[in-house]
DNA sequence: ACTTTATGTGTTATGTTATAACATCTGTTG
DNA sequence: CAACAGATGTTATAACATAACACATAAAGT
């Protein structure tokens, strides 16, 4: 497999391949790994797309022939999301599994109100730029949430 | 009064004055107005900061001595955000007054950490910026939501 | 190796946010 | 004033999220 910098340019890229890499920035950044993490990350790469947490809670639990409960996911989706592997889509309480998790923490998303496919581009100059208004403000900013919602390529033709 | 076009930058707005703009909003665009809706929004414009459904109700509920159930209040807020006189904080699973009720309906919020007092600020540059971006994956944006959380000016000296 | 400590999990219960469904009422229009 | 669209009241329930506590396990120090 050649080496590669963005998971989502890599058609070579494996799940397991992108399971190695979470472990790496795991570890590298202090927290532990474990089975139920794994199989949530897991579960939310395949979906390729926003899952609600009950609905991951499902699909693990099936997937995985066990009893899982709203807590244990929750708590791995937090720390999937403290490494920075997975991402909260706030405007629709759901979570997907990061499409560059090697790079940039400052994703933003574009949200297909037609099929709900979520595509994740990035823009430092946008980033800096909302920076320096909230500045004019007095404001300091530590994250930024910025998701838009509209119609994707694929659901133009239909649309 | 004086006339002005930005409600923020004028001391002598009260919360009536708003309330006519709002009764007119929503008569130019075909809405119906209603006393819980005047409840409802009074209730935000008093509250100078994001507001969950739950709290509203209680709030409303407390001030007019009557009995409001969540549908009622969530129907009054879906009514007043298609007025374009309240946003949703998608973060907060919250609702504020907007600032501009005429101008623009394309937000960007600054919402403290600390005190959890919102801003609201406004960039049509940035907005078609991000409009620009998704273009270039062949997305077409509806929607743009923008929120901010870090540290508001007032929040500095103690923080 | 063995203890200590921090971190993660399982489980139960509950809190919080949001909507569905259906009957009733009210303002607007013709 | 009839007919209709739009609001409301009410009940029930769905969907999303966390608190609290007991137990298990991995990492770090001795």
């Amino acid at each position: 497999m050649t080496e590669h910098t963005h998971h989502d340019v890599c058609t070579n890229c494996t799940h397991e391949h992108s399971l190695g890499i979470a472990q790496d920035i795991a570890r590298k950044s202090g927290h532990r790994w474990s089975e139920t993490r794994t199989q949530v990350y897991h579960t939310l790469l395949m979906a390729d797309k926003p899952v609600t947490a009950y609905e991951l809670m499902d699909m693990v639990a099936k997937k995985y022939a066990r009893d899982v409960k709203p807590a244990s996911v929750y708590r791995s989706l937090e720390a999937l999301m403290e490494i920075g592997i997975v991402a909260r889509i706030e405007s629709a309480n759901a979570f997907v599994a990061c499409q560059n998790p090697e790079c940039n923490h400052q994703h933003i998303f574009l949200i297909c109100n037609y099929c709900g496919h979520v595509d994740e581009i990035s823009d430092h100059g946008i980033n800096r730029q909302l920076l320096k208004q909230a500045a004019e403000k007095g404001f300091i900013a530590r994250k930024q949430i910025l998701e838009l919602h509209g119609q994707c390529k694929d659901c133009h033709v239909e649309g």
